[in-house]
DNA sequence: TCCTTATCCAGCAGCTTCGC
DNA sequence: GCGAAGCTGCTGGATAAGGA
């Protein structure tokens, strides 16, 4: 049972809208690739999760506190012991020696067993303070099928793509039945993660302003900003995807939102930031159908 | 397929408010 | 007071949806 989703986080999300429409520079532009492939790694993994059958709690994405130590949790399966995964979407040929990991290259990369390890500490002793004493099982899941680790100790806590269905499988045949002192732990671990969550250190955001960013309205499925107006229809030049239009703003708006969230919403600043392809008095009709309207005659604008 | 109805948008004129 | 900016209301046209 999926008990928390994961959801895109706002650093993710503002930093994909920055990068469309911005040039950021060579180091938060690979800080976003890396972020969001590792994300979309996430992502394939709980198609994994979402299949489960047997009686257990799924808590995505959570980020967790035990003495001033924060620690970022991928996947946390609460069943007859605790299955924490740490998913990792490294593609090429790596290899490991020394209890250290190394590009094919010899260059050494950080060794996702280390952070796995740090992370099962701190949350076997969350739990303890909790009043929890309950069994951990924590695994580095390399996801993407184009992963290859040489010399591989059979004894790593690692699941390989080949491997996670077989692991999957022995889940759902593990006998066992939740309880309500378990769904409490549950609870109080996804509070404390919203909460983490609000005082977020993980946020690592460029510095820009309105002046910066190119304003404009892309497509929903491909993101180019090529799309033309066909009726009451946008219309992708590039890849054919068609959008409603009143969509497609709102949509834009939201963008707009996450990126100035102290900007008041006007009719002239989005039609500008939708780059005048929808009429002034179209996009002012959607504002005025989807959100609150203040001052009705100069000055009016929308929350 | 055709007809009717509803919905939505563009264009235009006019009103209100602000800044000079 | 005047011009500019921003908004509203009215009208006509286009399009979508629903029913026969």
């Amino acid at each position: 049972m999926l008990f928390k989703p994961r959801t895109e986080d706002h650093e993710l999300l503002t930093l994909g809208s920055l990068n469309a429409r911005m040039a950021l520079d060579s180091g938060k532009r690979q800080y976003y690739l890396n972020k969001k492939k590792g994300y979309d790694g996430e992502v394939m993994f709980d198609a994994y999760t979402e299949k489960l059958e047997c009686e257990c709690l799924v808590l995505n994405d959570l980020l967790l506190k035990f003495n001033n130590k924060t620690f970022q949790i991928d996947s946390l399966l609460i069943a007859e012991r605790v299955h924490q995964f740490e998913v990792k979407n490294f593609t090429g040929d790596y290899f490991y020696e020394d209890k250290k990991f190394y590009f094919l290259s010899k260059t050494e990369v950080e060794n996702p067993i280390n952070q796995l390890t740090r992370s099962e500490s701190l949350l076997r002793q969350l739990f303890a303070s909790l009043g929890f004493n309950l069994p951990i099982e924590g695994r580095v899941v390399f996801i993407n099928p184009d992963f290859y680790l040489y010399q591989a100790p059979l004894d790593l806590p690692i699941l390989f793509p080949t491997q996670i269905n077989r692991h999957m499988q022995k889940l759902n045949t593990a006998p066992y039945r939740m309880n309500g002192k378990l769904k409490a732990l549950a609870d109080k671990l996804v509070a404390q993660s919203a909460q983490n969550y609000l005082e977020s250190p993980y946020t690592q955001l460029p510095r820009y302003c309105y002046e910066d960013i190119k304003p404009g309205m892309n497509c929903m499925k491909c993101q180019a900003f090529s799309v033309v107006l066909s009726g009451k229809k946008l219309g992708c030049t590039v890849c054919g995807f068609e959008e409603k239009v009143e969509s497609a703003v709102l949509r834009t708006v939201f963008e707009f939102k996450r990126l100035f969230p102290s900007e008041k919403l006007t009719t002239s600043r989005i039609y500008e930031w939708c780059g005048g392809i929808v009429s002034g008095k179209w996009v002012h009709g959607i504002l005025e159908r989807n959100f609150k309207k203040f001052n009705s005659n100069r000055w009016t604008y929308f929350e």
